[in-house]
DNA sequence: CCGTTCGCTCAACAAGCGTTGACTCAACAA
DNA sequence: TTGTTGAGTCAACGCTTGTTGAGCGAACGG
């Protein structure tokens, strides 16, 4: 090799981002407390105190991990909403990145992740209540917010059986009268800030 | 005072009932990782190693501190089924057995309540599931028993702000179409509502 | 080329954990 | 009374945890 196969800033940011990988397998795989900074160093293969070095603390090292988890745009559509729902419902059990899974995973026991889960639901709530409208917009939201992490909760983390057997497509379809209910509101109290037009029910 | 204000007997039971009561107050606030015998002991106002002495290992005292949770009779009924969902789901909301909260509080990152709370939500499925029969039941009972399991963790340990603006009558008031939905199965393929829950389409 | 920087390791610290064995003393049976 | 039982405490063990500071050696800048 002519030059350096590693300059130093590039080793830095390869080993960075190492460690990273590994804390977020672990944070997603067993959560904050049972995830060790030596378990991390171990995987990522690397000393303990370079994990200390390099991101201060393991709090700081959790905050880096999960990073940038569970806070999507939304565009808002009274109708389509029920598809879009659905859509990022499916990419949610498909596969959610180990970022979110370390959120969630944690969420129950870990003060900081479990705050900042919160915060994210509720400002999703809050941007899907706008976008439905109604009398009991907040709640009719929150109910199908909790309804998809309830959803993840029992395909990813607990591994239902019954999750587990079924397809994308058929949780999907099986969800989508659920969710037009939930986010059509009261019947005859609706008010359609779009298009009244009457959904086609045909896919996508 | 003829005899003596507490026999032996009698204080073995009332401290056993002490430990428990301050292990599962624990449990459920902060998990499993998070609560130390030192504290439960502490909380008991005891020495942390009688806690040792009556249940022999943490683990043996959060199994015996969590006992009994989640696992709830459930008779059949394919359209009263809505009605008897939405009432167990009030009494959730309404205030969950801090039994109850330790297991939730703690199946993301123990694995024994991990497992635990898979078998018990796997057997709720499989119940729901002959009791409303047709072509995807399975699923679609999997999906109600997952919605709860979501709206009781946002309700209960996340405190979303939507949810708990609303009253218990609220809440049931709006899932009920969604449940209806779920339960009915696609349209055209239901059983009869007269005839007892017979599910013809047998496994798979 | 030499001196400095810096990624990285090594060994250790203090604190907290679950757990244990010896001990104290009141309740009990004789 | 006297001896025994057993609830409860005390001090400590061994271990793991997050975290730290000294030191080594390769990459760097002049």
């Amino acid at each position: 090799m002519s030059t350096a196969p590693t300059s130093r800033a590039e080793r830095r940011r390869q080993t960075e981002a190492r460690i990273l990988a590994a804390a977020r397998a672990l944070f997603a795989e067993r959560g904050y407390e049972r995830t060790t900074i030596r378990a991390v160093a171990a995987a990522a293969g690397v000393d303990p105190a370079l994990v200390m070095q390099y991101f201060g603390a393991k709090q700081e090292l959790f905050s880096r991990a999960a990073q940038g988890a569970d806070d999507r745009p939304l565009p808002a559509s009274p109708e389509q909403l029920t598809e879009l729902m659905l859509a990022t419902l499916g990419m949610k059990i498909s596969g959610l990145p180990e970022t979110s899974l370390a959120m969630l995973r944690s969420m129950l026991t870990h003060p900081e992740a479990n705050e900042s889960v919160r915060a994210a639901l509720d400002r999703q709530v809050e941007r899907t209540s706008e976008a439905i409208g109604g009398p009991d917009a907040r709640l009719r939201a929150a109910l199908v917010v909790t309804s998809m992490v309830g959803l993840t909760i029992g395909h990813q983390l607990l591994q239902l059986d019954a999750l587990r057997e079924a397809t994308t497509e058929q949780i999907t379809e099986a969800l989508r009268p659920a969710f037009q209910a939930l986010l059509a509101g009261p019947a005859g109290a609706e008010d359609p800030p779009g298009a009244p037009a009457q959904p086609a029910a045909g896919d996508d």
